[in-house]
DNA sequence: GGAGTTCGCGAACGCTGTTCTCGAACTATA
DNA sequence: TATAGTTCGAGAACAGCGTTCGCGAACTCC
């Protein structure tokens, strides 16, 4: 019984057949997430979800950790992969605005995929495309991990600065406003005073500096 | 009463006088981190360190929210930060070094850093500086701060990186090996085959990565 | 039909963040 | 020096959490 759930056979051959499966469950998971935020997703609630009792999930998952692990994987085969073009940085351009997309739409995911990097057969999949973008591109192997590494870091980094904007968090500028008030760091202030204006087109934006950044680590 | 901790006036002028403040809350919560990990920072493992009441902490501080942005905070302030040199490039990653130079030494920071970007007199500090290096740089205010956010990311993604391969997470691995030695996907096997040898020398390795990086995104 | 195995899940445990409450400790005023 | 007003410390309690135990029910295989 291996420690990484993607390992674990899934259903046993012999006995009372289970009235679920880990998909199901996921979906389930998911479901709760996407509903009421990653605080909502606790054992009893994905329990009622599925009209069980909570104590039966751990039939299908030995943790919650595991649980999220799953939820991860699941979204990172949502994610749409177009066959490469031969310009690698569009090619990655291309995988993060796939990404981002399924990131949009599970607003919870940038915080859990920057947490827990889970590597299971859907993120197996995006590194698989990743690498095969990468594939006439030089670079030892801890390079292209890296690359993969940072695309994820990078869009998620994305993904949360424009939900957070949507998201009025006044909470976050709550302090800078203060000390851009205050009139000392008049860096602050002035950073301040110009950012009134909402962004008019974030995804060009992200796309553009996706695009910068990466063309700088591809050389 | 503001929702956002460091405008809260810290002590009161009249009444019993209190016997902390946040500073040493704030202390006692990064020394339990550092010694068992996020998972042991509690309001009554602190209350302990402390030597007081759980229920005493919430005369400091109003959630263990609060709690974690006073350490994301403190830890921001123990940055080094040089004066500009002029190479906005080599100055941003003299930057990213002092950040990384902290998440070695407080392990639970990439991870807390990340999911949720505190802003309290501390971080003010590293943006000010931030800002001071691309003063004579061409971008607008939402551009700035972006490489601001970028920086924290990238530089939080290094640091997990490097400790979870320190920390010989075979977990993270367990599954990728697996796959690789499945033999479909040939990418990842070979991926896989050349990813034997550690790293030689990963603060070089880093810091090159993120001079590209940065000058690809500096334009 | 019995043996063997797995599943569902109510009940319980220990832990968590947080609130209530009230006596104690202090300052300011008279 | 007495009193009023305010804040602090913290024990007790609450709801909710992840997780484990144990057992009856449901199923497969021989």
């Amino acid at each position: 019984m291996t420690d990484v759930i993607w390992l674990r056979p899934e259903r046993a051959a012999t006995g009372r057949p289970a009235a679920h499966d880990r998909a199901e469950i996921t979906a389930a998971a998911i479901s709760v997430a996407d509903r009421g935020g990653l605080d909502a997703v606790s054992m009893r609630s994905i329990a009622v979800e599925l009209g069980t009792g909570a104590a039966s999930l751990y039939r299908y998952v030995s943790s919650r950790d595991d649980l999220l692990d799953l939820m991860i994987d699941a979204t990172a085969a949502e994610c749409r992969l177009e066959p490469p073009t031969g310009d690698p940085v569009a090619d990655l351009v291309a995988v993060a605005e796939g990404l981002h997309e399924v990131m949009m739409r599970h607003p919870w995911l940038p915080e859990l995929a920057v947490t827990r990097p889970a590597l299971g057969p859907g993120g197996i999949a995006v590194l698989d495309h990743v690498l095969a973008v990468l594939a006439d591109h030089p670079g030892d192997a801890t390079a292209k991990l890296e690359v993969f590494a940072l695309l994820n870091a990078l869009v998620a980094t994305f993904a949360r600065n424009e939900l957070a904007a949507a998201d009025q968090s006044r909470r976050a500028v709550a302090y800078l406003s203060h000390v851009a008030a205050g009139g000392e760091r008049p860096r602050i202030s002035a950073l301040f005073d110009e950012l009134s204006t909402a962004d008019p087109d974030p995804r060009e934006r992200r796309a553009t500096a996706l695009a910068a950044l990466l063309s700088g680590l591809l050389g």
